[in-house]
DNA sequence: TTAGCGACTTACTATAGGTGAGTGGCTTTC
DNA sequence: GAAAGCCACTCACCTATAGTAAGTCGCTAA
């Protein structure tokens, strides 16, 4: 496809429909509703069923027992029951899930910039 | 919340919940179906509303056309009615909709990490 | 004049999400 | 030892969003 401008390239110009394809894939598992909430509060420190539902603000019960299923047959997130009694189930970020987080802080980064300009010139703000 | 483990760090550990908030928004809107694929076909050149059907690989007009309204009305798209016969209907990605997507490149890199660590130790690239 | 393209819009069905209540095993309090 | 409560789910119901297919309107090229 040609290019009729020349803007500040964004990294994405040039590659190939394989990464792409990964990309997108990768970015509607996090990007699905709840899913990026659930891993920060995994990545933050919660363990339990009740402190997921206590960081993730608004989730509903049903909605977080399924996303916690996706996320762990996604491989980002792990179940294990601590046999106590009662029984302790705990649901941590694997390594796969920190990593990915990892990646996503630019985006975090990008996010107050972009807050910051919004709010410095509301009207121009955005392009 | 305490932490149990040491683990390596996300630097999602200590940031606070409005930069969470700004967070969990902004991947729900790029994450959402379609939706990155729509922004990187616009960053890779599309302009006219059939090249993104041509690169979006299985998207419905109706969806495109909605989605680029959303991303629009974000202003990470825009759209210009060149008045020539026919007139011409061109949808580019702003600069705040560039800035973006340059913010989401680590997790291509990540992505083909995480890919390459699946197929090379099938049972235990993920973790 | 008819066939086709580009950019939508409409109508209908299927799937995903929201809401609220219920369950079963366990513990703590009266 | 009965009642109340917590934890981790599960079910039923309804609405909202997504998928599929067809239609529209202004234009052009054959």
């Amino acid at each position: 496809m040609a290019f009729e401008t020349r803007l500040p390239e964004t990294g994405f110009e040039h590659i190939d429909d394989e990464k792409c394809r990964l990309f997108t894939g990768y970015i509607e598992i996090i990007g699905k509703k709840w899913s990026a909430g659930i891993m920060l509060a995994a990545v933050r420190g919660a363990t339990r069923f009740v402190e997921y539902r206590a960081l993730v603000h608004g989730i509903s019960d049903r909605l977080l027992n399924q996303r916690l299923k996706e996320l762990e047959a996604e491989g980002l997130i792990e179940r294990t029951v601590v046999p106590s009694t009662p029984v302790l189930i705990q649901y941590r970020p694997t390594e796969r899930g920190r990593s990915l987080m990892r990646a996503l802080q630019p985006l975090v980064a990008w996010g107050l910039d972009d807050h910051e300009r919004a709010h410095r010139r509301p009207d121009q703000g955005r392009e």
